[in-house]
DNA sequence: ATGAAAGCGCTAACAC
DNA sequence: GTGTTAGCGCTTTCAT
């Protein structure tokens, strides 16, 4: 293995200027920098990380805990976040959390094994109980639906708002019976309890009565419980003409669901989902979302935590928030009057 | 932050016995091994993985390098790599490599700087002609479509063999002029020249006539241009009762581009598409595909991998090889007679 | 069964 | 502009 030492017997020059010139420190004389490059690539010498990570404390990874990355929008997010990453030089290694709270404080923790420089958390399970176990010594920032009054940074989506406009969207295109296909509502701040308060507050405005009948809980995000529970409502003899789903995930699966219970979309019943993945727009017919402007969403988070970095040491500044805007995407599924 | 001295001053030990009680090493007093763990429990005591990286030279994470995560495919690949290397107790950090050659072989370049103690790459750029680049000196496995005789360990599904049992079940359910959605054939050994192989021996078995104007090549394997190939194909006025797709990203595009051109599926055409991923099975039609097991790929590679960094300092063994088996998932696109 | 010494490769802080 | 010194936290080696 080639060191610095071997380097620096190479150029002839001490190790301390080996490592000037590695990190571009500028009280370089340039016909020495030459020489050390050269040696380098001579002896195609390359930094031990570890050794500079003990040094410095810094290891160039920051971890990114998501719930699955095998479901779309995550894999997305993922991907939007490893490239906004990578313009700062940062590697990102992934965790699974599994959507649960254990999963999600275990990455919490795994993470003080200072593996990382910093941690991406995309909550999906801890509610703000949990504010304290998020009160850190390295730097945090949440991504995603939960919104803390907490010590953390975070970046999230107007889930309100943009419940209101699917909802209202709905309704404009002539549906008065709509159904909601939300997940577990935990508390008051989960995505299922935001989007679920859109969903009334636009009803409301419309003047259309809330109808319980029409709201589906479902215990996991995914295409197979959307699935189900389409089917389920149009098997229950419930009248409905438009459905809003918690997540483009399950609105695929609950396209399913309505084509394997014979009801037509979007003559019959009109869909909508969040998240506007890029699966939304093969389908047949293609689903209208929801979107959140992923980019800005993982450009900002790892801003954020770019800066708490660079304050390592100073004191605890506020935390940072930032609610991503949001468009419509209107497409076959709720095409129409 | 807590050292293992720290620890060891605390238990009233020397910082030795406090490394051998963390690395279950046998030879320690079981008295004193409680005194030890009380005391990290105590002081909330975590290795610096730096330090311990710097003394030992491992740093127990693995990278994976896929063409790019937002794609299902490679997002399902990354979740159950994750899974395989947990039951090892290693870390996951994700690289792109955006599927070019270039990309791959900066995937293979970084590593070398002893960030991860071993790469897994799943390669579609890559030739026969780079097996060179691949002697690099630390563990690699290669994961995917590609097979070279080079000499690094390779996990790989039945391409030929896949290709002709999904060719061979539409000529069953009555397909005579079946068309072929492929990548472009860059050499013999990539996916797209070797499932068109196991279509032409399909159709060569059965008698069929091969027709060149069957055959659609597309530049990336995404939704968009296997959307883009089935309308070209189905405006052409070529006549077609059957379409394989190179992937099942590119069936979910070829559904939607079907539909676009009043093609019924499987009434009119049947379609069968590659790789079995999730969302295949929510599509309407539901897409029959072909399953290369990927968890028993995912496992095999991290395998390999731990094999391999426990070979370290001995001599170049001979390379591993696994090619993994299939089945086939007949769905409603290949429904009927 | 436990510990003392040495040093992994690098860079912060300070000379000169 | 370049070099010297010291030490990050841990484990390998070898004593005891």
């Amino acid at each position: 293995m080639v060191t610095i030492q071997d380097v620096a017997k190479a150029a002839g020059v001490s190790a301390m200027t080996v490592s000037h010139v590695i990190n571009d420190h500028p009280h370089v004389k340039s016909e020495t920098r030459e020489r050390v490059l050269h040696a380098i690539t001579e002896l195609d010498y390359r930094v031990n990380v570890a050794a500079r990570n003990l040094r410095t404390g810094r290891t160039g990874t920051i971890g990114l805990a998501v719930p699955e990355v095998d479901r779309p929008y995550y894999g997305q997010l993922a991907a939007a976040i490893i490239t906004a990453a990578a313009k700062r030089n940062l590697k990102v290694a992934i965790e699974q959390t599994g959507a649960s709270r254990e999963g999600e404080l275990d990455a919490l923790s795994l993470s003080r094994n200072r593996l990382y420089d910093g941690l991406i958390l995309s909550t999906v399970g801890l509610g703000p109980a949990d504010t304290d176990l998020l009160k850190v010594d390295y730097p945090v920032v949440i991504l995603g639906e939960r919104i803390f009054d907490g010590p953390v940074d975070h970046v999230a989506m107007p889930n309100v708002e943009g419940a209101r406009v699917a909802t209202a969207h709905l309704i404009e295109r002539g549906c008065r019976r709509i159904a909601l296909i939300d997940g577990l509502q935990k508390g008051e701040v989960d995505v299922s309890s935001l989007r679920y308060s859109g969903y009334r507050e636009a009803l409301d405005e419309a003047g259309i009565p809330f109808d319980l009948q029409l709201v589906l809980p479902i215990e996991l995000l995914t295409m197979e419980h959307g699935a189900a529970a389409a089917r389920r409502l149009a098997d229950s003899g419930v009248e409905f003409d438009g459905v809003i789903c918690v997540t483009d995930t399950v609105a695929i699966g609950a396209l399913r669901g309505l084509a394997d219970s014979g009801v037509r979309v979007p003559q019959d019943v009109k869909v909508i989902g969040f998240d506007n993945i890029t699966e939304g727009a093969y389908t047949v017919p293609s689903l209208s979302s929801i979107d959140p402007d992923h980019a800005l969403m993982a450009g900002t988070a790892v801003g954020f935590l770019v800066k708490r970095m660079a304050e390592k040491g100073k004191k605890k500044q506020v935390a940072r928030e930032f609610i991503s805007r949001f468009s419509l995407v209107a497409r076959e599924s709720t095409l129409g009057r």
